[in-house]
DNA sequence: TTTTTAGGAAACCAAAAGGTTTCATAATAT
DNA sequence: ATATTATGAAACCTTTTGGTTTCCTAAAAA
């Protein structure tokens, strides 16, 4: 299976853990217990953010704390912020026209 | 099912086809011979990335051509950046201390 | 020392994802 | 007029995803 961050952040329920945990760490359960669904679910999201290398966790006594390592996340920033400037300044027109062009060309 | 930017280029063949059509429109076809799978495989993905509003679609004879949408790639944009400064600023000690204090509190 | 509490893991399930082959249709090219 | 090309879509398959319930263990609290 993928474990990276593009996949990670796909689904939203680990995109609110990561909120949760982004300025301050929690252990497990008081991450589980903001959640509708069962604690196993939540744990299992928990365990592929660790597997991506979005979180790491430490063993306080019994508890683990989750710590976000966001820099993680700077392989979706680069990739989206390659495309920005296109976003920013592309006028809609030039793509019809590139269209146009193509055609002709046969 | 999910249909927006974060599932969407959690698939890298998606990322991919993005990538192939951010500067210049292709039609479908051109698109599909450049991978190993089907060409019905690589439509789907076509079709999931209109969904999402990533891709739009001009219809040129019998041809159809896609087009990036790449502003759609914002609300990934603005959700990765609001932890830009988390991840470039942030002493790993605080967290560990941030964990000593709560664990404390007790 | 008994009882909670925090966490881990197995067994199971339905739905979604990603792929395939096959068939159909409408423009174009020959 | 016929063959080819570009695309759409159905039927089907396997693996992954996201969830559940249940059971287990070890630390901490009463």
């Amino acid at each position: 299976m993928r474990r990276d961050s593009f996949q990670a952040i796909a689904d939203p329920t680990r995109r609110e853990i990561l909120q949760m945990i982004a300025y301050k760490p929690l252990n497990i359960n008081s991450v589980t217990e903001k959640f509708d669904v069962s604690r196993t679910a939540i744990y299992k999201h928990i365990k592929i953010l660790t597997e991506c290398g979005l979180i790491t966790v430490k063993q306080q006594g019994r508890e683990r704390y989750c710590e976000a390592k966001l820099d993680k996340l700077k392989e979706v920033a680069d990739w989206v912020e390659q495309y920005r400037k296109i976003w920013t300044e592309r006028l809609d027109s030039l793509d019809d026209y590139l269209i146009q062009i193509q055609t002709k060309e046969k």
